[in-house]
DNA sequence: TTTGGCACTCCTGGCTACGGAGTGCTAATA
DNA sequence: TATTAGCACTCCGTAGCCAGGAGTGCCAAA
């Protein structure tokens, strides 16, 4: 903190920048507050106010006569500090509620369109942690002689199924007796805690043969998720709206960040630790190429536990009060919606 | 047609205009022509005789001193008369196999993906037609009192599972009855086919409760996609590399067509109706928004069968014999791929 | 039928001029 | 000491202009 608190006026003056930037996109004068804002005061004593914003690091101006802008640390102050919280509007919450009810599978691909319309943004969602999952049930199916499909079920539904062949005749019997033996042993215990081990042991209990052991350690395998959990994205035309984007380039690196998805789990990752709304402006995204965007992140739970995060990623300039609304209504419904559904 | 043929030394020349556009994106000047490739004849000549190829509507030019450039009419020529179809590359052929060699469970996106990356264009690509799909298998699966999973499947492998919940208790057993029963009735029939009514017989012969039978149905109705097959894209960020976006407005138009899907879908529609790769060029899309864009359209096949098709979207600018390489490539690898992993 | 030559058209980039917007500073004022 | 009116100054954006260049169309000759 360059300087331990600014005072009223200072605040008002930088928190109506930022407003007034956020609907317009040109850079702020003097003149324009004194007219729009009642400030009381004249648009000189404002243009004093605002070079000492700048010379603290709150603003920045993009040519010598030109008004002003916000700086990554004027965001940042008015979000943590300035912004009155924003509650979801009538019509939005009423959106939410009408998406949520027609269900579908893809429940995280679904919500990920809704938040991308929603918002005017570009929107992500990671798909749920695989920690959170129980283990319900397997099942081996048999469909044709030494052909069959594996099948798991977790607490959040089925969530892997695979096809395997053998290479020994194997009884349907065998197969439900198997599968029956896993599933007590098992059940509703931590999907992640689930090795090898225990397949092994249940397979040598009833003396089949190793391709049955392979095929049932595949699909508890391709049921845990990956580390890095899959993102879906959606709504990256909307950024095409935004001023900041007439220039093609900078839309490419992000587009190319988005399919990567690497970078984007980077920028979520310590918000789904700390389990709270995150807000990362500009060069807090630790990426030069994204240094002039800016990404809200907040988590969706099952039961008690964080397992995933919405986001909504935008230029620099966007209206973070709203979106936070946004995010945290899309997901609270999205908890709701994952808690009602679930196996116990 | 407007001309009946072209004598060899217009089609030479219009061939060439294409070949050069497509390489530098510029428009093509009779100087260029005779330097860079072997015509025999002077500058003058060749000036003539485009003159002609544009009153015959094969080419365009933008302004009065500028070069030539090819109109639909001239692409189509080029592409149906006058183009030396390409082999792959071995390049190419190595990237195909080895993309396809570690197996995934989503199939088409990964198809898509890859030729999004090897075209560096758009590509997109339609999900498996549901008619092709035989019934194989359904399995009811209890999880908990009055609680149950329903996977159904198909000759493509496992098509969709579903959650059920019960209003009466429903013993294991007759659940496996019904799914054993349901099985011997429909296996290997169309999965189109199998309607409510064989379902209702199903269960009214057991006994069973309205209840169980809507949880099948609902199982059924899902395997079975909807009409329009879900389409998967990759690769719009290959599109801003292109000269012809520079202006974004035009990549805004297209993003919000492929989030659409149907449009794209209708685009393909004809090509899998009559089984054969397609190429349309320019207002043959049958879109404004799309006029200087092709589409490069392949079928891919279960069996004998056409079920889905892979499209490259790009400028009309686009090297077409190439593409239609690696479209025909990683079309016939998808087909074999389906065709190895078929239930039978 | 082909070709050299040439005038003509249109695009492009660089240069200059100019009006407008907005600031910073100074000096006067409360 | 804080505020404010006034004014000079800076920089942007646009329009206009000019020169250079690219490429054509056409004519007359081979």
């Amino acid at each position: 903190m360059k300087q331990p608190r600014l005072d009223e006026r200072k605040a008002y003056i930088l928190a109506t920048v930022v407003y007034e930037y956020v609907a317009t996109a040109e850079p702020v004068a003097s003149q324009t507050l004194t007219q729009k804002y009642n400030l009381g005061v004249s648009s000189a004593t404002v243009r004093n106010e605002m070079a000492e914003l700048e010379a603290a690091g709150y603003l920045v101006q993009p040519h010598t006569s030109a008004g002003r802008v916000p700086s990554d640390a004027g965001y940042r102050t008015y979000v943590d500090d300035l912004m009155q919280p924003e509650a979801l509007t009538t019509a939005d919450r009423r959106r939410i509620r009408d998406d949520f009810k027609d269900a579908s599978q893809e429940l995280d691909e679904q919500t990920t369109r809704l938040l991308g319309k929603l918002s005017k943004s570009l929107a992500f969602v990671t798909k749920p942690k695989s920690e959170a999952q129980l283990f319900k049930h397997v099942q081996l199916i048999s469909i044709a002689p030494r052909t069959g499909v594996a099948v798991v079920v977790t607490s959040f539904g089925v969530s892997a199924q695979s096809l395997f062949e053998l290479n020994s005749d194997v009884s349907a019997e065998d197969l439900t007796r198997l599968s029956s033996a896993l599933n007590a042993r098992c059940a509703n215990r931590a999907l992640r805690d689930i090795g090898d081990a225990e397949v092994a042991g249940v397979v040598a209990e009833l003396g089949l043969g190793d391709d049955v052991r392979g095929a049932l350690t595949t699909a508890l395998q391709s049921a845990r998720a990956s580390e890095v959990p899959e993102i879906a994205a959606a709504g990256a035309q909307n950024l095409l709206d935004q001023p900041e984007f007439a220039d093609v380039r900078k839309l490419r690196s992000i587009l190319r960040i988005v399919e990567e998805q690497r970078t984007l789990y980077d920028i979520v990752a310590d918000a789904i630790v700390s389990d709270n709304p995150s807000v990362k402006i500009g060069h807090e995204l630790g990426n030069e190429e994204l240094a002039d965007l800016s990404v809200v992140t907040v988590p969706y739970r099952f039961g008690p536990k964080a397992i995933g995060m919405l986001s909504i990623l935008g230029p620099r300039r966007m209206p973070y009060a709203r979106l936070l609304a946004l995010a945290s209504g899309t997901a609270e419904s999205l908890s709701r919606r994952l808690a009602d559904a679930e196996i116990r």
